[in-house]
DNA sequence: ATGCAGGCGCGCA
DNA sequence: TGCGCGCCTGCA
């Protein structure tokens, strides 16, 4: 049965900039212009309409707070566009650019198993590669006369040997999913302590312990998934506009970017990496 | 067609 | 500790 819930006079909500700016892999944008996804056991599709954002869909429980907490429509997003522009004309026209962008507050296990899936691997793959895994592995429900399906748990993902992983297009990422699947379910990662960490440092350091989990991907969970909005995941894009427009052009490591960024931008720095990276992936 | 895509993990100084 | 390199796969 479906929901709906209806945001009066949003602001700060672009659809396209949500879901195209690389946050998430799971909405697919509608002939109609709006978009559909799934996010933990929801089906919701998501519209625009003068001065409304419609959400609607499938949904286990109160759709306003699922919304409410997936979209982060607490978080004041003018507010923070406005410290952010103050900082430097380069962030401030980002900004301009990608004016409607909201980080997702996203689930953790699934953050976790797509940013391993994502490493040296391109958009429309790694999506791929998700929907196999959650039609072979997740639940399936039915929305608007489509089959949609979950995210699968660790338990349901525990089904899967290192080869089903393979076919399923992974590629080398196979034992590195494979592996973390089966730490969390002996209790070698737990995923309920991961959410409860406040300190972004010994965050980082759990979740570098997890196989497949390098600097960057660490950073993409702790920002997309945790809401730590201080760190600053630098992925090839971010290195190459931090370097374009604050270092002459001359590529920069990565530890140096971070630096800079932790310096510029602050305890926002996560918020600036994504209209930065939006901005600069576009061009391209 | 060969290089590349939102890196990680390994081996070697 | 800090680097360089190989890696599945699909796409241009």
């Amino acid at each position: 049965m479906e929901q709906k819930y209806v945001l009066e006079n949003p602001k700060s909500f672009n659809s396209t900039h949500i879901f195209e700016c690389g946050q998430c892999f799971r909405w697919n944008k509608e002939e109609d212009n709006t978009y559909t996804g799934v996010f933990s056991d929801n089906i919701i599709n998501v519209k625009e309409e003068n001065n409304k954002i419609i959400f609607s869909g499938i949904c286990k429980k109160d759709i306003k707070n699922e919304c409410i907490r997936y979209f982060d429509l607490e978080n004041n997003y003018e507010d923070i566009k406005d410290k952010l522009s103050k900082i430097d004309k380069y962030l401030a026209n980002s900004i301009k650019y990608g004016d409607g962008i909201r980080i997702l507050h996203q689930d953790l296990w699934e953050t976790l198993i797509s940013f391993i899936i994502s490493a040296n691997n391109n958009i429309p793959r790694i999506k791929t590669i998700i929907e196999r895994i959650s039609k072979q592995y997740g639940k399936k429900i039915e929305f608007r006369g489509k089959t949609y399906y979950t995210f699968p748990t660790p338990e349901e993902l525990s089904e899967a040997s290192v080869e089903d992983f393979r076919k399923l297009g992974l590629g080398f990422r196979d034992v590195r999913v494979y592996e973390t699947v089966q730490k969390t379910l002996n209790n070698g990662i737990n995923l309920k302590r991961l959410s409860s960490e406040d300190n972004v440092d010994i965050l980082r350091e759990e979740l570098l312990k997890i196989p497949g989990v390098g600097p960057k991907v660490a950073d993409c969970i702790m920002l997309f998934a945790l809401k730590k909005y201080q760190v600053f995941p630098v992925d090839v894009w971010v290195r190459r506009v931090i370097s374009e427009l604050y270092f002459e052009n001359e590529e920069q490591k990565p530890k140096i970017i971070q630096e800079f960024a932790k310096k510029q931008y602050g305890e926002l720095a996560g918020l600036a990496q994504q209209y930065l990276f939006y901005w600069r992936r576009d061009l391209a």
